[in-house]
DNA sequence: TCTGGGGTCCTAGGACCC
DNA sequence: TCTGGGGTCCTAGGACCC
């Protein structure tokens, strides 16, 4: 008789080789770091009335984001307010993922302050998971002089909560038997994409922690939180989300919006805002070589409920003068609402992103201003005063620029050449 | 005691096409 | 003439994140 023997590969034991990095209290923690006055104290980062980041002597005094600047000073009356330094954080940005970068080649940033690494294929050389992101906090530390968290786990979505939990200043490793344990007692609201609405409803069902959930089938999530939702929470309470990271992605939108307080605001003054931004906003578009296929005009009333309006365009374009046209088209239709609620906050997105593989000449509206639009002659000296002027620059887009295929480089030469006043100080200035 | 600015993803209804 | 089902796009709203 001869023996049969099967020889498997042992199916690749789970191991916690993902990292999740993420900044302490990241701009307040700048501001500790550039400023050894503050260390040690309370300290939030504002900028217009709203509080972006609380260092943890501020967080224990009750300090959140956001929150009204002039409530965070009633609450902790020692508290130093800072405005924010964003040229500062995004070089502090760039030197913390330069460092990511060096640690392993898959990296997926989550924003400015946090991002997943991949340690898996490290291994021998470098040790273990848990030994390199503690390297990583170090280095962090001497090289950048900020305080960040590492949580270590099997799933992108595991070391996400573990980084949390161990937050601040710390390291925590969920290993994969020991996910149950961790992820149970948790109140539903420390998951990553559970708000308070979710939380909420699901609270109303009596359900409190990811315990609760992890005793229910599928179907019933789906039913609480449609089908999409649904799958997901049921993935997470059962740690089977993905265990890998998702690189590469493209930037979908690309949006900018601005509250103007208290009304009542004139509607000129509104239509200024509105074309404020979508300058703005083109502007970064033609520098990310793309063109724009959907507009969406977004609107937030005296009552904070909000409205969107969007249109879809023919063709994609980083036509500033037609995206113009398109988001001021969209605001008329929107003024029945506008006059009844009161407006707060006017915001306008692009959406439809392509790649920009056509010449797409194109001038700011504050570059045809200062370069001699609005029909003016020997133009040079032209500033934008108002919004009928800003009309007639957009207009003028149209007649000098029509029809034309300028090249990219000849643009860049007349702007560089343009002296004028960016639109927001044309028209508040 | 009111609430900034930048995003992402999902849902749902209606239009339209095959 | 009446009828079904599926796919995709557009629009609007909502939840969530940092």
């Amino acid at each position: 008789m001869c023996e049969r023997v099967f020889v498997s590969i042992p199916s690749a034991e789970p191991r916690a080789s993902i990292l999740h990095a993420d900044l302490d209290s990241f701009y307040a923690s700048v501001a500790q770091r550039d400023d050894p006055a503050l260390r040690g104290r309370p300290v939030a980062v504002g900028g217009g009335g709203v509080i972006l980041a609380a260092s943890y002597e501020a967080k224990r005094a009750g300090i959140s984001t956001p929150m009204p600047g002039h409530r965070a000073r009633a609450l902790c009356p020692g508290l130093v307010i800072v405005r924010p330094d964003f040229p500062t954080y995004t070089a502090a940005s760039r030197a913390v993922f330069a460092i990511f970068r060096e640690t392993t080649p898959l990296v997926q940033g989550v924003s400015v302050d946090e991002a997943f690494l991949d340690v898996g294929g490290l291994g021998r050389i470098d040790g273990s998971p848990v030994d390199i992101a503690a390297r990583l906090r170090r280095r962090v530390a001497h090289e950048v002089g900020l305080p960040i968290t590492v949580g270590v786990a099997r799933t992108p979505f595991l070391a996400k909560t573990a980084s949390q939990a161990a937050k601040p200043d710390g390291l925590l490793e969920v290993p994969p038997d020991g996910e149950r344990a961790f992820l149970h007692p948790l109140p539903l609201r420390r998951l990553w994409g559970v708000g308070e609405a979710t939380a909420g409803r699901l609270g109303s069902f009596g359900l409190e922690t990811v315990g609760d959930l992890a005793a229910l089938p599928e179907d019933v999530l789906v039913g609480l939180l449609g089908r999409a939702g649904g799958r997901h929470l049921y993935a997470v309470v059962h740690g089977r989300t993905s265990t890998t990271l998702s690189l590469g992605h493209r930037r979908s939108s690309i949006g900018a919006q601005r509250a103007l307080g208290r009304g009542p605001h004139r509607p000129e003054h509104v239509h200024a805002a509105l074309l404020g931004l979508v300058d703005r906003v083109t502007r970064r578009l033609r520098e990310a070589e793309q063109l724009a296929g959907t507009v969406v005009l977004r609107l937030r009333f005296d009552d904070y409920t909000a409205v969107t309006r969007s249109h879809s365009l023919a063709h994609p374009t980083a036509s500033t003068a037609r995206l113009a046209d398109t988001a001021v088209s969209l605001l008329r239709q929107a003024r029945p609402l506008v006059r009844a609620r009161g407006i707060t906050l006017v915001g306008v997105a692009l959406g439809g992103l392509v790649a920009d593989r056509v010449e797409q000449p194109e001038l700011s509206f504050a570059e045809v201003a200062a370069g001699g639009g609005a029909g003016r002659a020997g133009g040079g000296a032209a500033r934008v005063r108002d919004t009928r002027e800003l009309d007639a620059a957009v207009d003028a887009l149209g007649h000098r620029y029509g029809g034309h295929a300028l090249t990219r480089a000849s643009l860049l030469r007349d702007r560089d050449a343009l002296a004028g006043p960016s639109l927001d100080e044309a028209v508040e200035g």
